[in-house]
DNA sequence: TCTGGGGTCCTAGGACCC
DNA sequence: TCTGGGGTCCTAGGACCC
């Protein structure tokens, strides 16, 4: 058995922490550049909004009925996921983090507990009083199904924050009760072509042969049909660190010129490398993308990317923004107003396998290492960007989105620990 | 005026090998 | 009419997720 611990709302509740009034007012948290909807409360979605919605479109609905809007602030979420995570890794041998605002938890050997439910039930409470996150968890023998169990624990009441598929009959009446659109792992796609085959319900979908599911769809889909039926496919998530890390944005306003768009891609280069040497890991890809805006059909379209790829292995900054520019360098186009762009690293392994080039003198590789080191170390302490390169461009940078209504970071900056008064 | 940012896994098909 | 048979590795793009 495993149990997957899903936060309510979870950007929504972030906020609510530090806004306490808003507990029973509609709010909604936008993306980058406040564009659009990522995340909403119950009180919202009930005034017809949705996520995904372009803010701008929805702008007279959320002002109508006076709608909290917050831009996105990860820096606070990523604080609070962490402490959520802390107390699960404290209660459980075994945990997964699987995103910002879930985690599996593995329950081997916990079977002897009185009453799993009960036990979760407490922690439940525990993360609402340490952190005052709400929270809901679903219990069952696959992460598939323990989805399934987690999206009846929020929408009932009744369930009391905490829903087990344990038995064969809990699992027919679950899956007869659940949409097949909201399966984990049934998309748009695969939805239709179940559709087309006449399958319309969970049920249906989990009672058809094994053989009729291989003949007609794929190694994914066929996972997701025997998780349903109780056979666990799902691995835990072996990746220590991540294969591949993207730092892009949609810029606040269109650039043109050369430089202006160099010092945004710059930028998303130096972030991708901090990113890279966080967990201890070195690139050999550096792929550059830029985009116009597709959403204007009166300027020319244009979007085109470039991989440079390294003589070997690296975390350095210098070298990867090296790389980025000498790609960017390929795929600009004058006469074109850019609205998008970033820096992906792939190819990426642990930086205790890294190959040095015969011909790289090792003591500048030394020196380097030390330089990176240090500077991260002082942007930790001091801040992000304390120390950051001079082609990145000033406080004025042109492409820096718009986030106009963020909150403060209340977790991970000192100016910004809230004042009580009593 | 304004339409997000980050990931993972799988597969088909090309390039190459004997 | 016939035009080998069998592999491996890599990559771009699709599908899906939060």
């Amino acid at each position: 058995m495993l149990a997957l611990v899903d936060c309510n709302n979870f950007f929504c509740s972030v906020e609510r922490v530090f806004s306490p009034g808003l507990w029973n007012k509609p709010l909604c948290v936008a993306g980058g550049n406040d564009g659009i909807i990522v995340a909403l409360t119950q009180e919202a979605k009930d005034l017809g909004l949705k996520r995904g919605d372009a803010v701008f479109k929805v702008r007279e609905l959320i002002e109508k009925h006076n709608v909290k809007l917050f831009s996105t602030n990860m820096p606070l979420y990523a604080s609070m996921s962490k402490r959520i995570v802390s107390i699960l890794k404290k209660s459980f041998a075994s945990v997964e983090n699987y995103s910002i605002d879930e985690s599996f938890c593995y329950l081997d050997g916990y079977e002897s507990l009185v009453s799993l439910e009960k036990y979760m039930r407490e922690i439940v409470q525990k993360i609402a009083l340490y952190t005052d996150i709400p929270v809901s968890v679903g219990i069952a023998p696959t992460k598939t199904l323990a989805k399934v169990a987690n999206k009846f624990a929020k929408k009932y009441k009744a369930y009391n924050s905490v829903c087990v598929i344990d038995t064969e009959e809990k699992r027919r009446k679950a899956l007869s009760l659940f949409s097949l659109e909201d399966v984990w792992g049934v998309g748009k796609h695969s939805l239709k072509r179940l559709n087309d085959y006449g399958v319309f319900t969970t049920m249906s979908f989990a009672d058809k042969t094994e053989a009729w599911v291989k003949n007609k769809f794929n190694l994914p889909i066929v996972n997701v049909w025997k998780e349903l039926n109780g056979e666990p496919c799902i691995e835990i998530s072996e990746h220590i660190y991540k294969q591949s890390i993207c730092t892009s944005r949609t810029f606040g306003k269109m650039l043109h010129a050369y430089d202006d768009l160099k010092s945004a891609v710059v930028a998303f280069a130096s972030s991708s490398a901090r990113k890279l040497r966080q967990q201890n890991s070195v690139t050999k890809a550096i792929t550059v993308f830029v985009s116009s805006n597709r959403f204007r059909e009166d300027l020319p379209m244009y979007i085109n990317s470039y991989t440079e790829y390294l003589a070997c292995e690296s975390a350095d900054t210098l070298e990867i923004v090296n790389a980025s520019i000498s790609a960017l360098e390929r795929i600009y186009k004058e006469d074109i107003f850019y609205k998008k762009a970033g820096v992906i690293l792939s190819d990426i392994s642990k930086d205790n396998v890294m190959e040095y080039s015969l011909f790289d003198n090792v003591d500048k590789k030394q020196d380097r290492k030390i330089l990176m080191d240090t500077i991260d170390y002082i942007n930790k302490r001091y801040g992000t960007q304390k120390i950051h390169l001079g082609i990145e461009g000033g406080a004025n940078q042109l492409w820096i989105p718009k986030s106009d209504n963020r909150s403060k970071n209340y977790l991970t900056d000192i100016n910004d620990i809230l004042t009580i008064k009593i």
